[in-house]
RNA sequence: GGCGACGUGGCCGAGUGGUUAGGCAGAGGCCUGCAAAGCCUUGUACAGGGGUUCGAUUCCCCUCGUCGCCUCCA
């Protein structure tokens, strides 16, 4: 059984889903204000690994997550560009999409959007209002944390440490500088929906209990996100549950930062990269490797070296997918032991470094073997190795581009000259394929050209 | 100031009270016409100082260092 860490009890947990063959998870998506960072990249895809797996473990997996489709960032990218907000989110989102579809991120089951919730956002903050946990305040309405036993949780700290060590300027309008706006009412010129305090727009904690709960009901097995919103995000969305009565969230996992140079990448710092400039850069596998190749509650850097260690174990990978690629038509059941050892670390709190670990032992077993002749012998691994390479969503480049004619022309001329022995020649040939940026190996079947 | 995480060999990065992580790069060998790919072998690793223990990189304490949260952020 699979066991996370969660950061509601700092401990390690078993994840036991309400239904016995479902899991439903909550991943708190993109606020669609400008293009995905690397960030974005990494929640997307440890958790798009950690669904993947889970499904190959034999669930079915409701995976929603939101897009965040009104927000004060939005409307000031609007008054930047001078355009309406509907028009900025609406071109974030396409290309935030275009960029998961790039790093092979599988779409949401679904992912509902802000803008679509805000009635019932409304009439779960009137309910709040009338339990005592918010109050109207002269610019919109709050709420008051004070009300949750043990709020903080997520935090792992007291509700009183939070409060001393708030920086925040206080706002006049709150009543303790730790309580948060569940509807900020509009100023001039701002996007608005009706409420009986006024017209408005709500606050970013509230979109995703409402939703949350509506699409998944209360108690639902997971929800994620990146390790800055647990506090105060998370917190803030489990209190409004709790001061609701409702139980939520049974199990909370949070990833770790991407960092450059050792400093957390974020937007206050300025420091960070757009994931589709990184796209532009390297083989789009490459950050799903690398986030593979580290635990997920870990920082990484993401930079230059990093992935092209990572494109580099891809092409380890690449390489036996070409080689076993005339036997995976017809594959016996995947190697048990191999198997098993793979779940076995993947089901401790996903150590997918753990998993690349088995992984790569397999790729060594096949080529042994392979090299040996005993390709019958090798069957299983490699059946087990694809059984794997799905679990985590990788997808290995068994090279089925097609080559130019006239590179094909240049490989035949070469297996002639090697035919004659003529080397001399056999060697410029590949010279000249190598300088036009080709890879060429020898092989059983002559000269194998692929891209470099 | 409060709370928390981390410090592993050339680099990245797991893990464990005594037995091989893994990837990349390096060295030697096999294979190859030569390469490439592959296989085999190899490398003074666990921040520093105490303590517990038959034995600690792994547990406890201290020091130093790095980072994070408490503020919009994935």
């Amino acid at each position: 059984m699979l066991h996370l860490h969660d950061t509601a009890t700092g401990s390690s947990r078993p994840l036991q889903p309400r239904e016995p063959n479902k899991v439903s998870m909550y991943v708190c998506g993109p606020t669609v204000y400008g293009p995905p960072h690397l960030g974005h990249g990494r929640f997307s895809l440890v958790f798009d690994v950690l669904r993947r797996y889970l499904r190959w473990s034999g669930f079915e997996v409701d995976y929603v997550s939101n897009i965040t489709d009104i927000d004060d960032k939005i409307i000031q990218r609007a008054a930047e560009e001078g355009r309406s907000w509907e028009e900025i989110a609406q071109r974030c989102e396409r290309v935030w999409y275009r960029a998961m579809d790039a790093i092979g991120v599988e779409r949401p089951t679904r992912d509902p959007h802000a803008t679509d919730y805000v009635e019932q956002m409304v009439e779960f903050i009137e309910r709040l209002v009338e339990r005592g946990a918010a109050y109207v305040a002269p610019d919109g309405v709050y709420f008051r944390p004070s009300v949750v036993a043990d709020y903080g949780l997520l935090a792992r700290q007291s509700i009183d440490s939070l409060r001393a060590g708030a920086r925040v300027g206080v706002d006049e309008a709150k009543e303790s500088p730790i309580d948060f706006a569940l509807w900020k009412l509009a100023k001039p010129g701002e996007p608005s929906w009706p409420s009986p305090w006024g017209a408005g727009r709500p606050g970013w904690h509230t979109e995703c209990v409402v939703r949350s709960r509506d699409l998944l009901g209360d108690c639902f097995d997971l929800h994620a996100g990146g390790q800055d919103l647990a506090f105060p995000h998370h917190e803030n969305e489990r209190a409004q549950a709790v001061a609701d009565g409702a139980d939520f969230a049974e199990l909370w996992v949070h990833n770790g930062f991407v960092e450059v140079g050792g400093e957390k990448m974020s937007k206050s710092l300025g420091n960070f990269t757009n994931l589709l400039d990184l796209l532009d850069a390297h083989d789009p596998r490459a950050y799903r490797m690398l986030c593979l190749q580290s635990h997920y509650r870990s920082p990484i850097d993401v930079d230059s070296t990093s992935i092209g260690n990572a494109e580099a174990a891809l092409a380890r990978l690449d390489a036996v997918a070409r080689r076993v690629r005339d036997h995976v038509a017809d594959l016996p059941d995947p190697d048990p032991e191999t198997i098993a050892s793979f779940a076995e670390r993947m089901d401790d709190d996903l150590d997918t470094p753990g998993a690349m670990a088995i992984v790569f032992k397999s790729v060594t077993r096949i080529n042994s073997l392979l090299d040996a002749g005993s390709d019958l012998v090798a069957l299983p691994l490699i059946s087990a190795l694809l059984s794997m390479m799905r679990a985590v969503g990788l997808v290995l480049d068994v090279d089925g581009s097609e080559l130019p004619d006239e590179v094909v022309a240049l490989a035949r001329e070469r297996d002639e000259a090697r035919a004659a022995k003529d080397w001399t020649r056999a060697d410029a040939l590949r010279d000249e394929l190598v300088a036009a940026g080709w890879v060429v190996e020898d092989s059983a079947d002559g000269t194998r050209v692929r891209p470099g």
